[in-house]
DNA sequence: GACACGTGAGGACACGTGTCCGCGTCAAGT
DNA sequence: ACTTGACGCGGACACGTGTCCTCACGTGTC
């Protein structure tokens, strides 16, 4: 005999709620916000009423009354890449610890405005942006935030004026696998999806060139890209086939560094039905050491973005915005990644 | 010289706006709920205060007005496998596409009746369950939002008494896996992390068994499981470790079903390591086909879970369910998976 | 018996919004 | 000049809550 839980009509009210456990609205209020001054009976009758019930008070008129929401705005690109997964589970699991209800929204294209305004509308106290979007609109969006006076952070996205925000220094990371690639001998890199518009003083290509130049390599000579042949998708098909590409060339590179994990699986691939063995006659790495790297024949090098090191940083630049006077000088802050060596780079050459 | 938005305190409320605007407050009211009788004149003066100070009205008191708060409530395992994950990002992008916003939240262990009554609190109109909690936990959450009348469903877990529920047929899918290996010729299975109590008649184990049968193959002689021999943890580890187990076995099976695509990967490295070639002396097959089956060497055949699907379902389900007098009986629905044939099974067996 | 004290009742207000209603204003049509 | 709409104004109320206030009741103390 399970006592059934009344599949009355909900109660939602709090006066509602008081008339049922016979005693005032204002008492049944001072309970539920824990005020001093009431008898452990009273309480106790509140709390067993609540069990029964299942009553909750309306959020929306505990917010409207004044209450500070406790919520941020979560903008993210997609849902879909690992990364971005990650760090939103990060970036929650920080947040709920610290109190705060997230509002997690996939921005669509074009619909940046009506998203921030949808924020706004809920009253967030911060709003978070990671991912990679079209720079002109979210530097409006930013340029809003700012005007409102309504913190923000961006991850991992350089390059937009007056946004706080957090990067990682992906030159950084490229100089450690240059490092790595010329200790064990090699010194000609094939280059997979690796651009040098991209990020600037922060990306890849930056740090490449500044590695190579260190150990005094021509970089013009001593790298190649095929990126022009194949259209580019960044994932698996377009490292395959890039592979395939670089297979066919007489002099072809010892070394390979891709822009992503995807790309360089496809790349091994690509390699290893060309006949090449991995890692003895090319070495490859990856970017952003995913689950995947481990998984692969042979493992994958690549390079560990810090994420859980990213969103705590994050969190503090954007929480620590909040109840503050709003600041003049973006907060720039830089996470250094780190370079994990696997099979598929670890052959001394020569 | 770009147009600053006036870096003062935001605009709060619609009075001020209306101020702001030199209308009525009841005017500008008119204008944000479209209704009719307005000139336009009036109507562009409002959009663009709005497009200037950015003013958004106070989801809290519209919704508190009683305007129906659009929202669903999204309870999920974690965010990190990748399953749950797509399942989420399709059940947004679903919702979104029929104007329900979502709140989405990780349930923590022990923490389900806080999550709903937090959801509750929030005014939305129905949860989704994605994901394996503990059983009695959700039963027991189910059982209150019954009494409530609160609009729900679970995705892919049988066995909650009284829920609305959406379940892929593992069963089903198992058979398709045994048919196609029996017709490349294979009669001895080796069973990594698949056990009988999982799900049912919806189960693995269940399908397995059915489809053996019906090739008068007896399930005991013909298949062989060393679960109990390592950790259990359903990860690429395990599946290598049983693999190096199953390769010290003298009559070893030919093919080599796995749980899901991460053990099946693990098990493919264990054999390849103990020198054994895939398809040609072992066939394996993984569960869920995510991309990464198509990165492995060799491709993996696996079972594709028909997110899409499952998530149209789910949403038909609840989606259902707002606005109608509550069902004495739960809806159970039922989703067929699909067999995905890649190189790791796909050969001949002499 | 007077008093203080602890506890709860009940009234009042504010929060921001949507909606209804009566009233003014202004221009166009008769 | 008068009527008729069209349009906007401003007052009023309700939504559910937190908080403050005053008042009443009961118990224990001097």
């Amino acid at each position: 005999m399970k006592k059934k839980p009344s599949a009355r009509r909900p109660i939602t009210s709090t006066a509602e709620f008081a008339r049922y456990v016979g005693l005032a609205r204002t008492t049944v209020s001072r309970v539920l916000n824990r005020q001093p001054g009431l008898k452990s009976n009273t309480i106790e009758r509140v709390q067993r009423a609540m069990d029964e019930t299942g009553f909750t008070p309306n959020a929306y008129a505990v917010h409207l009354k004044g209450k500070s929401t406790s919520t941020i705005g979560i903008c993210m690109e997609d849902l879909l890449t690992p990364t971005a997964v990650k760090k939103l589970s990060a970036l929650q699991r920080l947040l709920r610890s610290r109190h705060y209800t997230s509002l997690i929204e996939v921005l669509e294209p074009g619909q940046s405005q009506r998203l921030v305004r949808h924020f706004l509308s809920m009253r967030v106290e911060g709003i978070v942006f990671i991912g990679h979007f079209p720079p002109e609109e979210l530097a409006q969006r930013i340029a809003e935030l700012n005007g409102h006076g309504t913190p923000h952070v961006v991850i991992d996205h350089v390059g937009i004026p007056n946004a706080h925000s957090v990067t990682l220094d992906r030159a950084g990371g490229m100089v450690d696998v240059v490092n790595h690639l010329v200790a064990r001998g090699h010194r000609s890199f094939g280059l997979l999806g690796i651009s040098a518009w991209l990020h600037g003083k922060l990306g890849r290509m930056h740090g490449i060139i500044q590695a190579l130049a260190a150990h005094r390599l021509p970089f013009a000579q001593c790298t190649r890209s095929l990126d022009h042949l194949h259209k580019r998708e960044n994932d698996f098909e377009f490292g395959r086939t890039l592979a395939a590409s670089f297979a066919t060339l007489k002099d072809r590179p010892t070394a390979y560094l891709a822009l992503n994990d995807a790309i360089a699986i496809g790349t091994m691939h690509g390699l290893q039905a060309a006949g090449l063995d991995i890692p003895g006659e090319a070495a490859v790495t990856g970017f952003n050491n995913q689950e995947i790297c481990a998984m692969t024949r042979p493992t994958l090098t690549s390079v560990d973005q810090q994420i859980e090191e990213t969103i705590r940083v994050g969190a503090e630049v954007l929480l620590g915005q909040i109840g503050q006077p709003p600041r003049s000088k973006p907060i720039l802050r830089t996470i250094e990644p780190k370079l994990v060596i696997r099979q598929s780079s670890d052959f001394q050459l020569g």
